[in-house]
DNA sequence: AGATTGGGTGTACGTCCGTACACCGAAACT
DNA sequence: AGTTTCGGTGTACGGACGTACACCCAATCT
């Protein structure tokens, strides 16, 4: 039985990040070695250089992974709102906590790498969570009542809401799953919303 | 002319740290290697041993000092504070603004290793970040207008306002000093602040 | 004045690192 | 069927790493 020489290869290259993922999870990126890569995947160090030139790079292509596994939380986010705003807030939680547990090892990897890992890692982490956050702009003018916002208070409320998102996301990571710690971070992330969905709803009325 | 004893470890001891937090800028401590520090003190590495005994001690003390950094920064918060809500909110993050800047070094080393350094370190950060949480949630319980909050709602507000100062000040670390940048994220925690406060104040009173 | 202490030195080791190079064998192409 | 392509192999190198060990000498102690 003979095995496709692409599936092969993509084969390998999965095994590759998948270990680089793992191995990472107890440092960082830029304390990892392609000889330790090479050793958990079960090929030759030299090996390596037919999939990446470089650990760095490797380190992209898991950005890119990670950056997909949060544009995939924003979409089901979007598929599960509601019209209600507590309705809206619940459902984001829920499906947050969900996700972060799912994908942990791509959400420990962003919280890791977005300050300690190598500069363009860090670049390309930022710009992503940008990129993000201006989707969240967009979406957030298509709701009722937002209207009269202008685009930098659209702007402003979605960095305030990818920050609150991202910060209950690095909490989580520090909590086990079920446990009355996560559930703190759960409510807290609650009222975190809800203070500020509200709180801008009234507020940005009146001043902007 | 000689030089007392202790006072000259202490001056080696200051470079080791000085030279430790300067390297681990550039990518973490993890990385950062003895011989390196060692070679940038100008001394040699054996002579490392006599300050501390390897480079995770070094990031312990590295945690202190930024530790204390921030303890000074929560002191100055509660100096400059004002009655007014409005006055408190725009002071804090003028002298926020202020101190990233000024410590610079100290908050990106907490930044870094929050979540990417050696699980003591890790751990260090954390309890230091509790702690802070926990001063200021009775710091807020003498503030006109919270006797009735339960010691929980103080707990939870304090852990937003933290998250909030940490999210900024990681935000500043990315813009350069009197940049629009820099007046955009200074002006995005003026709003976040208003909206937490404010909104923790309308909507607790009305549910704790 | 003589003995002790301790920060800093210099050498030496085994280990791990990235990577250059020549090579292999089977899948894929002609 | 013959040739080419290419993922993986094995060896080999120079360099950086942590650290053990014996040593030095000036500040400190007695």
């Amino acid at each position: 039985m003979t095995v496709s020489r692409v599936a092969q290869k993509e084969r390998t290259r999965r095994a590759i990040l998948d270990a680089a993922l793992d191995l990472s999870a107890s440092s960082t990126l830029v304390a990892l070695s392609l000889r330790q890569v090479a050793k958990e995947v079960g090929i030759v160090p030299t090996a390596f250089y037919r999939h990446f030139p470089s650990i760095e790079d490797l380190g992209l292509a898991l950005v890119e992974e990670s950056l997909d596994t949060l544009r995939a939380l924003l979409r089901e986010l979007r598929r599960t709102a509601g019209t209600d705003t507590g309705e809206i807030i619940d459902g984001s939680v829920a499906v947050l906590v969900e996700q972060v547990r799912h994908d942990h090892a791509h959400y420990a990897f962003i919280a890791r790498e977005r300050f300690a890992g190598p500069p363009t890692v860090r670049e390309a982490i930022a710009r992503g969570i940008e990129l993000a956050e201006r989707e969240l702009a967009t979406d957030l003018a298509h709701l009722p009542g937002t209207a009269t916002w202008s685009e930098q208070d659209l702007q402003v409320l979605s960095e305030l809401i990818v920050g609150a998102m991202v910060t209950t996301a690095e909490r989580l990571l520090g909590t086990p799953t079920g446990s009355p710690a996560e559930q703190r971070v759960a409510d807290t992330a609650r009222i975190q919303l809800r203070m500020m969905l509200v709180g801008a709803s009234n507020w940005r009325s009146q001043t902007g």
